[in-house]
DNA sequence: GCAATACTCATCGTATACGATTTCGTACTT
DNA sequence: AAGTACGAAATCGTATACGATGAGTATTGC
């Protein structure tokens, strides 16, 4: 696993203690955690008392870590109602994957001229694991890896806006995810080889707009594999940069 | 005017009551709006106790609201230290351009399909009105139908995700704007001609590509001029898309 | 038996109070 | 005179308590 300084609000994966922080923060990471990890799936129902008595803290600071989360997307608060975990609609997984799409493919543009030799080698290496990854596929892992692989490109993104977007994906992505969306079988395959490719348009300085196209339809394609094999979908909508081909 | 179904997190612009609502959320509202419209700008010091008391409100609330504001980005929220306005960082700006013509660009790629003739027509009634702007000119008047515009073109943007960030990104815009960051003589008129230009390659049902890489150049372009004569920035990153050509 | 109304309970929303932390000013020492 | 240490004020952080609101349930009338 490669060493890799992660942004502010990425997936939180060592569920213990870092430091205590403010118990709102802590609440905040906490919950986030359960959430990305899925044992909150999307629908349930989170009532700030329970929240409360079992993480031994008050009310107050559970709300504050609520409203950041649905700030991020990922509850939903109404009023006098209480919080759920959103996510249940097949389409927010679509609207999701789109955006993340393109602010991935923004990112990886930004990027690639800061990219140095070394850390090619790096997201390589991280991509040569995934590929061994394939024989006894682990979803969480192969997710893990494939974060670290973009993560690596993402080290020197200029723009720390874009990369928090990405990071927000990345959070909502995971929650649903875990509950209801499964991954495509075969799709890992493509995915290690479409690394390769970008890293080599990467090597070679191709454009921005090309690097962005194909950093683009990378994730594109995982969405496309879904809507493929899941009918479930009314009609799926048009993914960007698609109907004029 | 045109009529405008705003989205949830759009610019407040009329400061009077809608509905009681929460606390939390009429709290929330009115700090924004006085971020957005510069009474609170880049470095304000956000005082928890002061402010609740200048709303009649006590401090939870209020601290709601903030949390919910850092989440946007308006302001920045240090432990046992307090709440400033963010961006008074000139960098600040540019990146908030950049990520706004990305979002922008893709929001109308998008929504380009789904625009009828209606629409355009509105839009272009409301260019017209920003063009008989010009001579008199009001900065906050030509934001707020610079705003309409697209807001006319966004109507049917089939991802409510990418229109929160576009959203977003104008409110924090519009907090940078009011203070240190000035519009730049003559890019208006550019920009009315530029919108024209806009609706005429969605009028032509031009490729996805085209039309966003349009929408993201107009905004870039404001972001250019601003660097063009602005020498204050060090470094100017590269707009996306920018070093090909 | 069904529907409409009233009631109760779970849960959220906010105020107040107090403890914790930081910051700033002041005095003392070198 | 400059730097440091101490202390007080300002501000944030959290707990507790109570009021408000909406959902679910029982009850009553038809």
């Amino acid at each position: 696993m490669v060493d890799i300084a992660f942004g502010p609000s990425v997936v939180v994966q060592t569920a213990g203690e870092i430091k205590p922080g403010s118990k709102s923060e802590q609440a905040y990471t906490s919950i986030k955690a359960r959430i990305v990890q899925g044992t909150f799936s999307p629908g349930y129902r989170l009532v700030l008392v329970k929240i409360a008595e079992d993480l031994g803290f008050s009310v107050v600071p559970v709300r504050e870590a609520i409203r950041r989360l649905e700030a991020e997307g990922l509850v939903k608060f109404e009023r006098n109602v209480g919080a759920t975990v959103s996510g249940i609609d097949p389409t927010e997984y679509l609207y999701t994957m789109q955006t993340l799409s393109i602010v991935e493919g923004a990112a990886t543009a930004l990027s690639a001229p800061l990219i140095d030799s070394a850390a090619i080698a790096r997201a390589r290496a991280v991509n040569e694991e995934m590929r061994e990854c394939l024989d006894h596929f682990d979803p969480v892992r192969f997710t893990a890896l494939n974060q670290d692989f973009h993560s690596v490109l993402f080290e020197h993104c200029p723009n720390p806006h874009i990369l928090d977007l990405v990071h927000r994906g990345w959070n909502r992505l995971a929650s649903l995810r875990s509950s209801t969306f499964r991954f495509v079988p075969g799709r890992a395959r493509e995915s290690v080889r479409e690394h390769e490719d970008l890293l080599q348009l990467i090597e070679s300085q191709a454009s921005a707009d090309t690097i962005e196209h194909a950093a683009r339809r990378h994730r594109a394609a995982t969405l496309d594999a879904y809507l493929a094999q899941a009918s479930a979908i009314p009609e799926p909508l048009p993914t960007s940069q698609e109907e004029k081909r």
